[in-house]
DNA sequence: ATGCCTCAGCTCCTGAGA
């Protein structure tokens, strides 16, 4: 079995590159955030088309989350009950045994602003409920755009970019938080390349010099984690024409 | 350089992304 996700910055522009992609990888969840259309624009027909079912959670404009899976989706949950949130983030569901939540984790723009606070009412917010969601659900995978880098490893400038969005200790002590749950980094887990990012601005030709990040993560409960064979940033869909500025993550599972 | 691209939309500029 294998999970997926994918920030693919506008799915109107990106779906034949979607298609493409899991054609090539047919894996089972997909996750895709920032799909930038509202429900009633979501290609449901052309994913049919492809083999694969589709839950879906539009916005206008901004944000959006998708599950694409060829399994049934259950107890599909959309954004984080009890949280009063505008904007389209989160969508969970239990797939082949698995809780799923993709989630597309807030910019936050610039540290004390408005937005940065947002984002940590949201981190504090998804704690409490992957907690619960965990308790009910021993085989959970967190994944999406969480816009945080764990460690210097994960930043191709950490003296240049040291304390900036993204890379702040407030945000890095946010997703302790959730490792502090009880889920693991599954990219971590494995042998990966030296600088080993999965988000490179579209300016300055940062992806050509590999000036990235990795913000797009996979998070595994325990019992994930013991399934967990591979788990790795597939680069090749950010050296497509037009690409997203993201490429997606694959963990596979035995 | 508070910019460099890219995308959506009340589209010929602006807000937002990261």
């Amino acid at each position: 079995m294998q999970l997926a996700t994918w920030n693919i910055n506008s799915l109107a522009v990106r779906l034949p590159q979607v298609l493409d992609w899991l054609a090539a990888h047919p894996v089972d969840v997909l996750a895709l955030q920032e799909l930038k259309l509202t429900d009633d624009k979501f290609p449901a027909q052309a994913f049919a088309d492809a083999g694969y079912q589709a839950q879906w959670f539009g916005q206008k404009t901004y944000n959006g989350v998708a599950l694409i899976t060829k399994a049934p989706v259950a107890d599909v949950v959309k954004n984080i009950p009890g949280f009063e949130d505008e904007q389209s983030r989160v969508i969970a569901g239990t797939v082949d045994g698995i809780r799923v939540i993709g989630a597309y984790f807030p910019n936050g723009q610039e540290p004390g602003s408005e937005k940065f606070a947002y984002k940590m009412r949201w981190l504090d917010a998804l704690r409490e409920w992957v907690r619960a969601e965990m308790a009910a659900h021993p085989a959970l995978v967190l994944l999406g755009d969480y816009n945080i880098t764990f460690d210097d490893l994960d930043v191709w400038d950490p003296v240049g970019l040291r304390e900036t969005i993204h890379c702040t200790t407030e945000e890095r002590e946010k997703l302790q938080g959730l490792i502090g749950l009880g889920l693991t980094d599954s990219v971590r887990l494995f042998p990966q390349p030296e600088k080993n990012y999965s988000w490179w601005d579209y300016r300055d030709l940062a992806f050509r010099r590999n000036r990235g990040l990795r913000i797009d993560h996979i998070l595994v409960s325990d019992a994930v984690k013991a399934r967990a064979s591979a788990c790795a940033v597939d680069k090749a869909p950010r050296k497509n024409e037009r690409p997203s500025d993201h490429a997606p993550v694959v963990l596979t599972l035995a």
